[in-house]
DNA sequence: CTTCTCACA
DNA sequence: TGTGAGTA
């Protein structure tokens, strides 16, 4: 009985396939310690320390042609360098998990203030938020796939963030979504009127807009600011067939705007 | 049981 | 960066 053992023995010791030796050999990971006349690799000991020293080095998300150059000409200064780069790509990845728990989290949260469909209607008070244009619809122009790829690159993350309209000049529309920055336009901090509703064709879209202008003239709330159409892309995503807008408008911060310190007293209306 | 090569994610 | 199939 030999002391070295062969390939699959040594895999099934380190928890790994035999595919991945052989692939960290023609790295130039590692090499056996020899081999048999047969042509089988046999390893020995140091073998098994050094599969595990890169099997450690590869947990850390070094790449194993890294792990060739490192240890095997052995400098330590360089091996560290890899260690800081692996972090450095860890707390990247970090982040990213961290902003797609930040997505689920929103998806999930719409699905439940959309639930309440009692009455649309509702005051908010909002923070300031800016707008960056995307696309501008020409008017009568419906949004197709073309117009989509014609727009160039510039198309947000379409889809993932909620699309905002706004008149622009006689039927025509601007696209925008939400920024971080001020941008080209802007929604200033102040009280708005908001509708929530769900609409199967885009011809219920205009009625609805008349009702909410009505609404606002019956309860006294000065729009002056445009009408901004939201299409809240996540509620879509499980009913493909409705469509969840959000009518927004700004009440005239001039106006007395009779405080209301409680906003759940209009039930006449519907 | 091993080897190698190729195609595939 | 590995995996799976097929071969000898």
């Amino acid at each position: 009985m030999k002391n070295e053992i062969t390939i699959s023995e040594l895999a099934r010791l380190m928890h790994v396939s035999v595919h991945q030796i052989r692939y960290f050999e023609e790295k130039g990971a590692l090499t056996p310690a020899y081999t048999d006349s047969n042509q089988y690799r046999m390893y020995g000991i140091d073998e098994i320390y050094r599969l595990a020293h890169i099997l450690l080095l590869r947990r850390l998300g070094i790449p194993v042609n890294a792990i060739q150059g490192c240890t095997a000409s052995s400098s330590p200064e360089q091996g560290q360098h890899l260690v800081q780069q692996a972090l450095l790509d860890v707390r990247f990845e970090i982040r990213r998990l961290q902003e797609l728990e930040q997505l689920m989290t929103n998806i999930l949260n719409e699905r439940q203030n959309a639930d309440h469909s009692s009455n649309p209607y509702n005051l908010q008070r909002r923070r300031a938020t800016y707008l960056t244009r995307w696309m501008r619809l020409e008017p009568l122009a419906k949004l197709t796939a073309r117009q989509l790829v014609d727009q160039g690159g510039s198309v947000p993350n379409l889809f993932e963030a909620d699309i905002h309209y706004i008149e622009d000049g006689p039927g025509a529309m601007n696209l925008y979504t939400e920024a971080e920055a001020p941008g080209d336009y802007s929604l200033p901090e102040g009280e708005y009127l908001s509708a929530r509703m769900l609409i199967r064709e885009e011809s219920e879209l205009e009625p609805a807009i008349t009702q909410f202008y009505d609404y606002a003239a019956t309860h006294d709330y000065r729009i002056t600011a445009p009408l901004i159409v939201i299409e809240r892309s996540y509620l879509s995503l499980f009913s493909p067939d409705k469509l969840h807008y959000e009518l927004l408008a700004q009440l005239d911060p001039a106006a007395p705007a009779e405080r209301r310190d409680h906003d759940d007293d209009r039930a006449d209306h519907d």
